[in-house]
RNA sequence: CGCGGGGUAGAGCAGUCUGGAAGCUCGUCGGGCUCAUAACCCGGAGGUCGUAGGUUCAAAUCCUUCCCCCGCAA
């Protein structure tokens, strides 16, 4: 039975591991980030991949820096087959890429040479993509610069969020590993080199702060920022000085939002400020962007629970004109 | 003891500082107006003001306990 090192840290990979030990490798023991203040009391938490380990019995290494020589060490003594690695979240040095026999597998969120780099998912949907998907390669010392193995398509679907690509992405992942591995083992493993450049800018990590909405961008953009960063790292905006998420959006119909702007420019002929309340009704608020306008569907106030725009309406009294962004 | 917001009718909020009849915008139910309406008018139902104690003639409001929700930070 082919033996496996699983390195990886959170929900994505450890949806991974699940099926590593659920198929007929040998999971020999797993790497994963250090455990971690979490939640609000700043409990410190394991990751997702530690719970998994240990309720299966696989020893667990938490090294603050793999890199580091007695984890070299520790992985020429486990001798395993195989590593595999999913959203690790560590670079992996080229001593430890030696060391298994049929290579160091990476499980990569995207079309390769697509977004390499820790946040592709949501940089693929920013981008207004058609497509994303999986690909298993091999990897070498460069950032998800490795060889294909193999790669599966996905079409991304108009409602797409960054997490519910997640999860179709993340169902996908498993299958097509195995069967690369199997393509390994079998000696029929066809590997593809990635070209030098990458057609897209690198997947760079997303903190909080790329939430921010710069109400000059262009409505549709906006919109996809709002599906991208769903859950995380979440989009929003200030009003009255107070943080305002936005969870739901979509673009006004072209017509309608030129309609919106000359009504709330009037009779001084001003075009409505980026971020300001081009409508306030009941049930609909709409904003002006830097060019077209979106309404809002969605939203969670400061300290408080999210709500559709309707019942933010009730309680907020947005008056129109005002401006959202500060 | 990391910082902070909040728990008041089915929903979202005001009222709390400066104790003294439970409000607002919606929804809901009934009626009216209308060719018609998610529009408008009239009327009604619906709340142990998170929990437990305390102060007071009187507590949503002041003091203390506990529970729960959420944002930031990590």
């Amino acid at each position: 039975m082919p033996s496996v090192v699983f390195m990886g840290t959170p929900d994505f990979a450890a949806g991974v591991l699940r099926s590593l030990i659920d198929s007929e490798y040998e999971v020999t023991a797993v790497f994963t980030q250090p455990d971690r203040p979490k939640g609000r009391k700043g409990v410190l938490q394991m990751p997702p991949v530690k719970e998994l380990a240990l309720e299966n019995g696989i020893p667990v290494y938490q090294p603050e820096k793999i890199r580091k020589e007695e984890n070299v060490r520790i992985l020429e003594q486990l001798k395993p087959d195989f590593i595999v690695v999913a959203a690790f979240g560590q670079i992996i040095p080229q001593s430890i890429l030696d060391i298994p026999p049929y290579g160091c597998l990476n499980v990569h969120a995207s079309l390769l040479p697509a977004w390499r780099g820790a946040a592709p998912i949501q940089w693929s949907i920013l981008a207004g993509d058609q497509v994303s998907g999986v690909t298993i390669m091999r990897m070498d010392a460069g950032l998800d610069t490795g060889d294909m193995i193999l790669k599966k398509e996905v079409a991304i679907r108009r409602d797409e969020t960054g997490d519910s690509l997640f999860e179709v992405l993340m169902e996908m992942a498993s299958p097509l590993l195995l069967e690369a591995m199997g393509q390994i083992l079998d000696n029929r493993a066809v590997y593809t080199a990635q070209p030098e450049q990458s057609p897209t800018p690198y997947a760079k990590m997303l903190k909080r702060q790329s939430g921010l909405i710069d109400w000059s961008c262009d409505a549709v953009y906006l919109s996809r920022m709002v599906r991208a960063f769903d859950a995380w790292p979440g989009t929003y905006t200030y009003v009255n000085g107070k943080m305002l998420k936005i969870w739901k959006a979509e673009p006004v119909p072209e017509d309608e939002a030129e309609q919106l702007q000359s009504a709330a420019s009037g009779s001084d002929q001003r075009a409505a400020a980026p971020g300001e309340v081009l409508y306030a009704g009941k049930k609909d608020l709409i904003l002006a962007a830097g060019t077209g306008a979106l309404r809002i569907l969605e939203v969670q106030p400061e300290g408080k629970k999210r709500m559709d725009t309707a019942s933010f309406l009730r309680g907020y009294h947005v008056q129109t004109g005002e401006c959202f962004g500060r």
